[in-house]
DNA sequence: AAATGCTTCAACCGCTGTAGG
DNA sequence: TCCTACAGCGGTTGAAGCATT
């Protein structure tokens, strides 16, 4: 015989996380870690399949998530993993503290994608779609040329070029300026998604300390270090409400500092997932 | 103000590799 | 060795919000 089954999926709930049960599942990974994902559920008191909890978890209870939208380094560097990698978003998103497969993935779809298709590139092989590209540039007299010609231009050099030139890369990319729609769009979807955030961290009663030892305990003994900076975050944010959830949160704040001190960050949430084991106050 | 279309992204679905029984 | 659960992954969907007509 096998194991028993994850869950039978009768009267178990669908669709979005209302704020209790978001409070219900952080309470419980922080003072009890991850050790099996179809328990936690039924020891948080949730009517929800682990796979649920993971997904909500991993994409949106994580405390070092870096939320916000992803600046222009973080989108050229995306353009040209994925031309290395494809559709391995899990393996992309480990290049990025902080930002999920899934929230790349998305990005990617949205945006990216079309951004892409714009510049007359095929997003599946990055390589120009020729006819259209050549007719763009005919249809154009040198005067219609904008900045964002010149821009773009700067882009498909850049995606062309041969993807082991990552030094190179990073350097120019932070000349690339990509659409500024993206920056004031997504702002009010930003604050208010950090402002619910803000909300469960303070109306919860976790114990952040418990969380923060436990961190570091796992950190010296697995020599893992996270792969987290508050910094980070805080930047994408320069006038919401995320810099208030550093004051207000002594342990995240000394876990910034902390991790103002780390050196490594190219390692998958494979890794950091296993973080959240905490053997010691498991039953 | 209402209807319609578009965009975004959280959440689900189904598949795969791995490992337990 | 086989069966099955589990974790993780990528593709897809649909609700909600926003923009346009």
């Amino acid at each position: 015989m096998g194991r028993q089954p994850c869950c039978d999926k009768i009267g178990l709930k669908r669709g979005p996380w209302t704020v209790e049960e978001d409070h219900k599942l952080m309470s419980f990974i922080m003072n009890n870690g991850i050790q099996c994902w179809r328990m936690i559920p039924k020891l948080a008191g949730l009517l929800r399949c682990g796979k649920s909890c993971r997904l909500r978890w991993i994409n949106y209870l994580r405390p070092d998530l870096k939320r916000g939208v992803l600046s222009e380094m973080e989108e050229n560097q995306i353009i040209e993993l994925h031309a290395r990698l494809g559709n391995r978003w899990s393996k992309i998103a480990s290049h990025f503290p902080g930002r999920t497969d899934n929230e790349i993935k998305n990005h990617w779809n949205t945006r990216i994608k079309k951004r892409l298709k714009r510049l007359g590139l095929d997003p599946i092989t990055h390589q120009p779609i020729q006819q259209k590209t050549q007719q763009s540039h005919e249809e154009k007299s040198p005067d219609s040329r904008n900045e964002n010609d010149e821009e773009e231009e700067i882009i498909i050099s850049h995606v062309l070029k041969d993807p082991s030139e990552t030094q190179v890369h990073t350097s120019c990319c932070n000349n690339i300026s990509t659409e500024t729609e993206t920056e004031t769009e997504t702002e009010t979807g930003t604050t208010s998604l950090i402002n619910k955030y803000e909300m469960l961290m303070l109306t919860s009663n976790l114990d952040m300390d418990l969380w923060m030892t436990n961190q570091e305990m796992d950190s010296i003994s697995t020599g893992y270090r996270p792969s987290f900076s508050l910094e980070d975050s805080v930047n994408c944010y320069p006038n919401s409400s995320a810099s208030s959830i550093l004051e207000t949160s002594a342990p995240f704040h000394e876990f910034a500092e902390t991790a103002d001190s780390m050196v490594s960050w190219d390692f998958g949430f494979n890794q950091f997932d296993q973080q959240f084991l905490f053997p010691d106050t498991m039953g």
